[in-house]
DNA sequence: CGGCATCCGGCGGGATACTG
DNA sequence: CAGTATCCCGCCGGATGCCG
């Protein structure tokens, strides 16, 4: 089965229980890869360019060296960040966003857009 | 700091970093509430209409009933679905996404594209 | 059927200290 | 600075059983 993206908003369709699963795993990948406290945080800090690793600490309260460094290491693996290493005293490690990385700025970006909108709806009620 | 939505693709602008803390208010607000392996899968599971706790369930291949309740709770507390309970015997349990969930469709709707345009990646190397 | 209560084991992740 | 190593606590979440 092939479900046109263009469909995907109403679907009205009558699909089977297995065709319903079949639907649910591209979301299922994003999620394995996505999913977490820290990931897109870190890609929402690094859509607006290159940053050291400790820049990108202080970006994102609460996280720490420990996980940050864990999370960079699956984003490298997965090709959405890269990591750029200079021979300074001390060291310097930059972090990029790959072009594939870029590539979840649309995602980033609706989900910043519903986080805002979801943010002045419970502010309004005070 | 007010950052219009419009720029926020390809922002060029210098940020001091106090700003960047507060850009990413919305981002945590959104994934508070959606992070974690199920809940968007649920909603996804939702986005083509009412079903019960049952039909959700084997919608979502690996999720635990006790999961799958207690993530459904949450949604509701944060009115993006709804309860409805038929007095029928054996009872029966129907969930709906409201209309602000149905706001969350453009954010799935980025999240499966970009799952499945990840997919062809991945699948690409066999 | 759609849950809730209880038990329990594993590991996610914080805190702290250390290193090239 | 940019991490790693170690310790260790908490709670997430599976398995099972019960109930309206």
């Amino acid at each position: 089965m092939e479900v046109k993206e263009q469909d995907l908003e109403n679907l009205q369709v009558q699909l089977s229980p297995e065709e319903y699963v079949q639907m649910l795993l591209p979301l299922k990948d994003a999620l394995d890869i996505l999913s977490g406290k820290w990931k897109l945080q870190i890609i929402f800090s690094l859509k607006f360019g290159r940053k050291r690793f400790k820049e990108i600490q202080r970006a994102i309260p609460g996280i720490s060296p420990k996980m940050l460094s864990k999370e960079l290491k699956e984003l490298e693996i997965n090709e959405l960040a890269q990591r750029f290493v200079y021979d300074t005293k001390p060291i310097t490690v930059e972090y990029e966003l790959t072009d594939y990385g870029q590539s979840l700025k649309p995602v980033v970006t609706e989900l910043y857009k519903w986080g805002a909108a979801h943010r002045k709806r419970i502010i309004g009620r005070g």
